[in-house]
Order: structure tokens, then sequence, then C-alpha cells
DNA sequence: TCAATCACG
DNA sequence: ACGTACGTGATTGAG
């Protein structure tokens, strides 16, 4: 077998990397380009296997001098300030893992990877480059193969002779000729000027080379020809332009390239903060890997999955990781691995019938259980056949939840190969990274047993009653129709678009000159907030309000959740178990988790959202469960001592700060007090809490100060949370759940702030999550175990609803409240408030 | 693709 | 002196 030379474009992988990733730092040091590129370096280099591996970058000459080539260059974007540093970082930490650095004077990284291609060519060996740039398809042949990323960095896509012809419909070799013809504007190279790629192909289908072409320039007629010669220098230099060179003076030491010792760049990597990257990097490479190497299961080759074989794996083996692709299906388990081909079909189960393998050929594995990445989503695949369904013994996507809730992408690929044999290395890592790190229970006892919970809710469905939302529609309509026509005659200065910012703006800050509050990074602000204090300056201020929200209500409502209802008058939510930081779960396609209740126009439709024939809804919600969790976990005797007698949290509040009696307590103090306690769990400030309840700063301040006099235990809870942030880097939840706070670490003042808040909300936000969690799991093995028909089908962080048949819905609704309310023992009693109605309105 | 806006807890 | 609540998702306009 040959060997293979990875030879990688540092400068487009980086520019690559630092646009796809937010800007991250690591004390103050940019790191989100180093993260995006070694990440995606190191999967190449685990997928391929490559021997060598070098990574090269432009050098531009120090002196300028004024060429046709410099100029051409001076139109390219110059380097970020917050990446250029970075690249010295990255040069480091390859030259520590043992790859090769390459620069040349005056030559460009693509000049690079042009030239040792080459000369690998020479040398009888294989050359992979890996780039961003699609100009080096050009550079592609039978020995070249080229790994073009797509999607900023996320994926690659390996790029043949063949695929290069169905992209420009011409040879790797005729792309130069292609842009001397057509240019490319994106690299300022001009082309001959009216020649389209639809022209340049078809001349370079006839003539074959540029230079052909521009020797039979005569025989071309009309327009064209006229072109053609009159832009033949042009169009040489543009030939030029885009030609990669092959031929510079670049001399490579094979030795200083070997991908073999990438260990002994931990180090390095750790000191820029990239221990997630250096725990991918296997540590039994070379002779030196430290005691804690893990042993990497050395996988066979590929066998065909086919029923027979998939059979035979799951006789000999108990556990049996799975994964199902774009484009193949495959099982893994121990040294075993078998894959198939899906055949382009879309249903796993339709494959078979073409020719393809499908999830019928793995049926002995459904009797047992398996090892998944997003097992949910195989359950769903799988939903419907007539085979049972595999129990999910083990889903790494969960366990790299919990193991980090802050990962950018939990796709199976941003964590090693995205097939069943990934799948078994990461569930071998995983085990023990729980366990080290404390969230193996969590795991095991929540996330896990969730999964099917929320399988569960996805499938059944919310019945929805389109009549009634069509029939709130059609209002909503009117109503926009009438407000349009207001405002517009109100204005007085002729038609805009009332739903862009900017127009809207323009017409009430210039041309009707009303006061202009905060400023965006575009122009005015227009948000309800400011347009609620100009109500006054201006009669069509309270329309636009009004028109605001009815055409909120209508286009996010109305017209979009019609489209999602099913054969069965039901809407399918997806509940994303790993889309939030704190331990929430996220609800969407459609949302369900923020169907209008504040308003009463937007309450309405919730009249849609019903119970089917003979059933009825059940609604409970959890009565102030974040302030009960920060009573709980402050134990401070004033705030437990209100909720264990039952009393009016916000009243008492109120009471305790202004030094009164419950009984004396004004409707307007009980409001500033709610908006005290809700800002506290959310890491208050004296301005925050100004702006929502339109307090002073100073008389807000003096609140805060009153309220912590108050409550001392909760100022202790807070202070010791951000202390605990700082001292750990990290704050859990009651059950152990953990959120990293790298901001803390960060020299700029805002995010170390904010890094602070949500060392002081996590804590309470991710317990009041854990608690609903363990409350689902339960209700859900409740209704199970009892035989009952009910059915959960919605969560909105405190509140659970479940759809039952009226026969059996009283016994339903105690059991619903029975389990959430004692599904886990605090300082203070947990509340769960219940009612029942036909449809989600009436249940509030 | 991003920013602004606004719906929910 | 500094800029401000926490956590989400969908729609829209504009580059």
């Amino acid at each position: 077998m040959r060997d293979t030379f990875l030879i990688v474009d540092g400068n487009s992988l980086m520019h690559r990397a630092f646009h796809a990733l937010p800007l991250m730092d690591y004390n103050g040091v940019y790191t989100n380009a180093l993260h995006g590129f070694l990440g995606m370096l190191l999967r190449c280099i685990k997928e391929r296997s490559p021997r060598w591996c070098a990574v090269a970058f432009d050098e531009h000459a120090p002196t300028f001098r004024h060429t046709e080539y410099a100029e051409y260059k001076a139109g390219r974007a110059r380097t970020p300030d917050e990446l250029r540093p970075q690249f010295d970082s990255i040069k480091e930490i390859l030259t520590a893992m043992g790859l090769g650095v390459l620069s040349l004077t005056g030559y460009e990284a693509d000049d690079i990877l042009g030239t040792l291609s080459t000369q690998c060519r020479e040398k009888g060996v294989d050359a992979l480059l890996l780039t961003g740039d699609r100009d080096a398809l050009q550079l592609v042949d039978d020995e070249v193969t080229l790994l073009l990323t797509r999607k900023g960095i996320s994926e690659v896509e390996e790029c043949t002779p063949a695929r290069v012809r169905e992209l420009f419909g011409v040879t790797p070799g005729q792309i130069t000729d292609l842009k001397g013809l057509m240019g490319d504007s994106s690299d300022n190279i001009p082309g001959v000027p009216g020649v389209g790629e639809k022209t340049a192909v078809k001349l370079l289908d006839q003539y074959e080379t540029l230079e052909n072409v521009l020797a039979h320039g005569d025989e071309i007629k009309g327009k064209l020809g006229e072109k053609i010669r009159d832009n033949a220098d042009k169009a040489r230099f543009s030939k030029w332009l885009a030609t990669i060179r092959r031929d510079i003076p670049l001399t490579v030491r094979y030795d200083a390239c070997e991908a073999h010792h990438l260990a002994a760049g931990i180090p390095a990597l750790k000191k820029y903060g990239l221990s997630t990257i250096a725990s991918r990097i296997p540590q039994e490479q070379g002779g030196d890997a430290p005691a804690e190497a893990e042993e990497n299961t050395a996988f066979g080759e590929w066998r065909e999955l086919t029923r027979e074989s998939a059979a035979a794996l799951c006789r000999d083996n108990k556990d049996i990781a799975v994964f199902a692709g774009e484009e193949e299906l495959s099982l893994c388990s121990g040294e075993t691995r078998l894959r198939a081909s899906l055949g382009g079909q879309t249903s796993l189960f339709d494959a078979a019938d073409a020719g393809g393998a499908s999830l019928r050929d793995a049926g002995p594995v459904w009797r047992g259980s398996v090892i998944t990445h997003d097992g949910k989503r195989l359950l769903h695949a799988l939903a419907g056949q007539e085979q049972p369904l595999p129990e999910i013994a083990f889903d790494t996507m969960l366990a790299a939840y919990v193991l980090n809730p802050q990962e950018k992408s939990y796709h199976l690929s941003s964590f090693g190969d995205a097939d069943a044999s990934g799948v078994w290395t990461l569930w071998r890592r995983q085990q023990k990274q729980m366990q080290a790190q404390g969230v193996d229970r969590l795991y095991r006892e929540i996330e896990l047993p969730l999964l099917n919970v929320l399988f569960d809710m996805e499938r059944a469905g919310f019945r929805v009653d389109t009549d009634v939302l069509r029939e709130i529609g059609s209002r909503l309509s009117q109503r926009e129709d009438e407000l349009r026509r207001s405002i517009f005659e109100r204005c007085g200065v002729g038609e805009f678009n009332i739903n862009s910012p900017k127009q809207l703006g323009d017409v009430l800050f210039n041309k009707l000159g009303l006061q202009a509050g905060r400023k965006t990074s575009k122009g005015f602000s227009t948000d309800a907030e400011t347009l609620e204090s100009l109500r006054d300056a201006h009669p069509a201020v309270g329309d636009i309000l009004e028109y605001r929200q009815v055409s909120k209500l209508h286009g996010t409502y109305i017209d979009a959740l019609i489209r999602k209802v099913d054969d069965e008058g039901r809407i399918h939510t997806f509940f994303d178990q790993t889309g939030t930081a704190t331990g929430r779960i996220s609800s969407a396609e459609p949302n369900l988790q923020n169907i209008p209740v504040r308003t009463d126009m937007g309450r309405e439709i919730r009249r849609a959202f019903v119970a089917s024939p003979g059933h009825v809804l059940i609604d409970a919600d959890y009565s102030q469960i974040e302030l009960r969790i920060l009573a709980h976990f402050s134990g401070d005797a004033a705030m437990v001592d209100a909720f264990r007698q039952g009393q009016d949290i916000h009243a008492r509040t109120a009471a305790e700060v202004a030094g009164i009696g419950i009984g004396d307590v004004t409707p307007q103090m009980r409001s500033h007090a709610k908006a005290v306690n809700f800002g506290l769990v959310y890491g208050i400030s004296d301005f925050g809490l100004a702006r929502n309840t339109g307090m002073t700063r100073k008389e807000s301040a003096a609140f805060i100060e009153r309220y912590f006099a108050a409550y001392p235990g909760v100022k202790a809870f807070m202070e010791q949370k951000k202390a605990e942030g700082y001292a750990q880097g990290e704050v859990r939840t009651l059950f152990g759940r953990v959120r990293m706070l790298p901001e803390l670490k960060s020299s700029n003042y805002n995010t170390r702030a904010f890094g602070e808040r949500a060392a002081m909300n996590t804590p309470v936000q991710g317990t009041a999550a854990d608690i609903i969690k363990l409350a689902m799991v339960r209700v859900h093995e409740a209704l199970k175990k009892g035989g009952y028909q009910s059915k959960l089908i919605l969560q909105v962080h405190d509140e659970l609803i479940i759809e039952s048949p009226e026969g059996e819905a009283e016994a339903a609704a105690r059991l619903l409240k029975d389990c959430m309310e004692n599904v886990c023992s605090l300082s203070v009693p947990l509340v769960a408030e219940v009612k029942t109605g036909h449809s989600w309105y009436e249940t509030k």
C-alpha cells in the first residue's frame, strides 16, 4: 500500500476556522481559529491515517514591489487583528506535535501545496490536500486527492477528477484555462469581458486549452471572436494569475513531518487552554505515553452488513454500537465492524428493496439493546415498523452533553469518526470521563431515561384545531390591514415597510422628528420599550405597537403552526435535549415553549391547542420553583419560612424589604418586589432592575440593599457561587450537572460580569431543569406501570401537560401532581398547581 | 448569514 | 470607570 502525505493549506483553514467559530479566548488570548483548525486537522489525520503531514503558510516578501501581482494581492482583505497572533500559536503547536510547518518567502501556501504534491508524485507517494480554497481543485488527479471544507469547516468533501468535472464541466487541468476565459470575481481575476461559464466551457470543450482558443481566435465568429482577439493578453494574464505554481524551490524533510508523535504536542495544547483538543489525541502512540493512556480498540476491516452478519454479531456480543449516517448504516462491537450503503434511499427500511442495505438487515439487533449517538433520532427512524424498538443502553450524544453542555455541535463528526466504530470509541471513553466528572448519575438516572420520554412525547404530538387557528388568523389579518392603513395615513409620508426597523426608524425619527431613544448598531432602536415611551408623542405610535403585536402573532403562531399540523390534526415538536447551557430542554420546529400567554390577544391562540375527542388536558406547573430552589440552596431563614408557610413570596418580600406587615403591602410594592425576585435569579444589577420597574437607578440600588439585608442568606449564596466559579472554573446544579465558566478568566470586564451572573443563575435554573426532568421520567414510568392511556405531551420548563382519556383524568391528575411534588426533597416544599380543561386556554 | 425584534419560562 | 439581568427559537429585512 502506498503511503500518504497530508498537505494542509494553513492560511485557508485558519481563516475559515476563524470566521466559522465565535471569538473565544483563553486568558485573554484568542483561540477560536486554533480550535477549529486543530479539530479539523485531527479528524482528518484520524480518518486518513497519513504517514506524513505538513501545514503550509503564506510568507510574503518583506519589501513591497509594485508589480501587477502585488496589486492583485492587495485586493484581498487584511488578516483581522484577533486572528494574526493565532498564526504564531498554531505554528508552535504544530511543531510540538512533530508535524511539518512549511513556508517560503515570497510564496503562498497554495504554491507549496502545488509543489509538494508534485514532488510526492515523483516519489510515488499519494498526496492528500486539505484546504478551503477551491482554486486547489486544479491540482487534483489520480494520485492527488483534495479534501475541500464545506459549511465553514464542519465538513469536508472529497474531490476527485470526476467530481471536478461535475462541478466545472472541465478537467482539473483545464481549470486555469477556464479562469483565464471567464475570470473569477472573488479572486480579482478579470478574464475576458462578456465570457461567462457557459461560453468558456464550450470553448474549452472544442479547443482544450486557452492557448489553443487564442490561436484559433479568428475561427470564432461574431462579437465573441472579437472579444477574444481583443483580450488575448488579458486572458493569458488571467490564466497565469489563476495558476498555482508547482515548481517553487521547496525542500521538505519528510522525517520532520511524521504524523505519529502527536501526543508530544499536548503540553503546548494545554498552554492555550485546548485540553478538549488534547483529549482527542490518541495517547498510546509513541513509547513514553502517560500511565492514564486509554486502550483504544483496534478495529478490523469493515465487512458487509447483511442480515446474517448482523445476526452473528448480535449473537456473539452484548454491546453493539449502531449508527445510521446519511448514506450508510454501520454496526460495531469490539473489533468487528459492519457497514452497508443505504443506496440513496430516504427511508432506512426501503433501502433493501433498492439493492442497498436497510435497518431490516440489522433486525436481530433490535431485540436487544444498542449504543447510539442520538438514539431518539434512531427510534424515530425505526418507529411505525413491525419490529420492536431497541432499548438504548447508552447514548454518546447525551453523554457528551452532560460532560459539556456548551459544545458547539453534538454531531457525531465533532467527536471522531462518523460511524458505529466512532460511537464505540466514544462510549468507551465517556464512561470513565463521566465518572471522573461526577456526572454519571445525572446521565444514568435523568438524561438517558428522559430520551425515551421525549421520544414518546414527540411521537404523540399536540392536537391542534386548525379551524380555530384560521378563524383567529382572519381576524388578525383584518386588524393588520386596518392598522397598516391607519399608520400610513397618520404618518402622512407615504407607504413604507413597517416591519423594517430601518425604514420605520427613518419615518419616526427623521421624517416625523420624534425624539430618538437608544441606538442600535444600525440606527435608532424601534423596539417596544422605545415606542411605548413615545406613545403620546404621535398618534401613529400606538397603531405601530399594536401592528407589531398583531403581525407577530399572525406570522409566528398562525400560518407557521397550521403548516405543521399532520394528517391526524396533531403537531409534533422536536425536543432538543442537548441545546442549552443550563440543562433545560428546548423545543423547535415548531417551538411549543413560547406559545403566547401574557396578553389577552395572544392567549386566544391557546384555544386552538386542544385534547382529542373524549380526552382532556391536564396542565401542572411548579409554583415559584426557581425561588424555592434559591431558598433551599441559600438556607435563608426568612425565605425558607415564607415558603414553608405557603405565603405569597412576592408580598412577603415587599413586606420584609419595607419592614411592614404582609397585609400592608400595596400592589405597587408587590410588583417591585416581584421584579427583584426575578432579577435576583438572573444576577441582579440596579440598572437592570430600574429598567424593568420604572424605578430610578438610585431607588433600585437602595431596594437591592434592603433586599439583601432582609435575606442575608441569599446574598451569601450569590457571593459563594461567584467565588466557586472563580475557584473551580465551573458551577453545578443540585444533581451535579456542570457548566464551565471560561468567561470568568477573561480580562474583559463585561465578559467576566456575564460569567458571574451565569455562575449565580445556572445552579438555580439548572436545578429546576433537573427536577422537572426527573419528574417527567417518574410520571412516564408511573403512567406506564399503572396501565394508563394518558400521555405526557408537552413540557414548558416548569410546566407539564398530559392528554388524558376523560375516564382516567382525575387519577392521572393526582399522579402528575404527586410525581412533581415528591420528586426530591428540599428544605422547602415543591408545589405543583394542576388545572384541567379541553383546551390549553382553559387550563390557565 | 447577521442583527433586530419579540414570543415563552 | 465600565455597561447591565438568565435561558431559549422564529421571523423579518438587509447585506
